[in-house]
DNA sequence: CGGTACCGTTACCGGTCAGTAACGCTGTTA
DNA sequence: TAACAGCGTTACTGACCGGTAACGGTACCG
């Protein structure tokens, strides 16, 4: 039996709780609750705290940037309309019911010391998501791909945040719209 | 003499160490000892730390406030021009030493229960601000003003964050290029 | 059979942190 | 002078939380 290990049901809780309540917030406790387990076991899977947070904001941001990835090259066959899809993943992303924003911002913000191993997992989260759509420009041949891709990237975290606190997630169409006529503008003719 | 209050005194190292490290990682003993005070003081002032908290928010958030709107009425006649102003006023908080993202926006993340007094005192200064540039819209004349006010949040809240966790300032910029065309195309001449 | 790997139970330690109590000092005002 | 308001010092409480120790149980695998 034991379909899943005990390792990936305590990861598991601790990413639905960390991201739902806070990190700090939460308790190690709780998540034993929740995991149904008990505190030794967790201790022989992850050294302290600090490396279960570690090992949840990876695993977020690995599942997190695979639908979106994933997304965009699905629903679009050229660099533009998969920019634009990455966006519409947005959307559909932010219409989640129990949607809390971006899991590795909220992290880097709860632990602003940029030498925090946990700071520095969710800053990784948004270089490779950078790193994503300036392949999608260069490919494209953008001139200016560089730039594109940073205003890109506001309009992704900006959409993100608002979303949040407004609870509106047609705020992703918004930033559609905007990323689109940036492209238009920025010889991103395909 | 006595030319600032304990409470004055109690609330700007409480803001300083709040926003510089964060607001659950900064125990109250750490704003007494950098305020030279002591614990009873703090608590004849101020009934709980969540007060402490609330009341330092409320602060900053004037502040800033203020800051930003009166360089944008500063700085501009018209009401694109005052909104351009406004991101660059946006430039130069970003490129303040201390810079560490918005602190109103850090506190919602770090207390994400929609009923936490501190969550919604935090929300509350993003839809002033929300209300300020959907102000000068309407005075602009714009159409649809409430979506390009949206937008333009979208602008602000991605520009505070990338530049927040990139370190670079010149991602105002940036917003401000995108604001610009989204304006043109809002029917705001002015 | 016997070893090994994994797990649960219980209890505990040490530290931190918000908040309080009691007392005495000092300056101001009337 | 007397009363009051604000402050400092010291010490304390009670709760929580991360992490550990010791022990016994169970399933698998050679």
């Amino acid at each position: 039996m034991q379909r899943v290990s005990r390792r990936e049901q305590l990861l598991r809780c601790a990413i639905d709780l960390f991201y739902q309540e806070g990190i700090q917030a939460t308790g190690v406790e709780k998540i034993l609750s929740t995991a149904e387990t008990s505190k030794p076991t967790l201790y022989r899977h992850f050294n302290s705290k600090t490396e279960l947070i570690v090992a949840a904001l990876s695993q977020w941001d690995q599942e997190a940037r695979a639908f979106l990835t994933s997304e965009a090259r699905k629903h679009g066959d050229t660099p533009k309309a998969q920019i634009l899809a990455f966006f519409d993943a947005l959307g559909v992303w932010f219409a989640t019911p129990d949607f809390r924003g971006c899991f590795c911002m909220n992290a880097a913000i709860e632990f602003p010391d940029r030498d925090d191993p946990i700071h520095q997992v969710a800053v990784a989260h948004k270089n490779q998501l950078h790193a994503f759509l300036l392949g999608l420009l260069e490919e494209a041949g953008a001139p200016e791909a560089e730039e594109v891709a940073s205003q890109l990237m506001i309009l992704v975290e900006g959409a993100i945040i608002t979303a949040h606190y407004r609870g509106e997630p047609e705020l992703a169409a918004r930033a559609r719209d905007m990323a689109s006529e940036i492209l238009d503008g920025a010889v991103v003719v395909g």
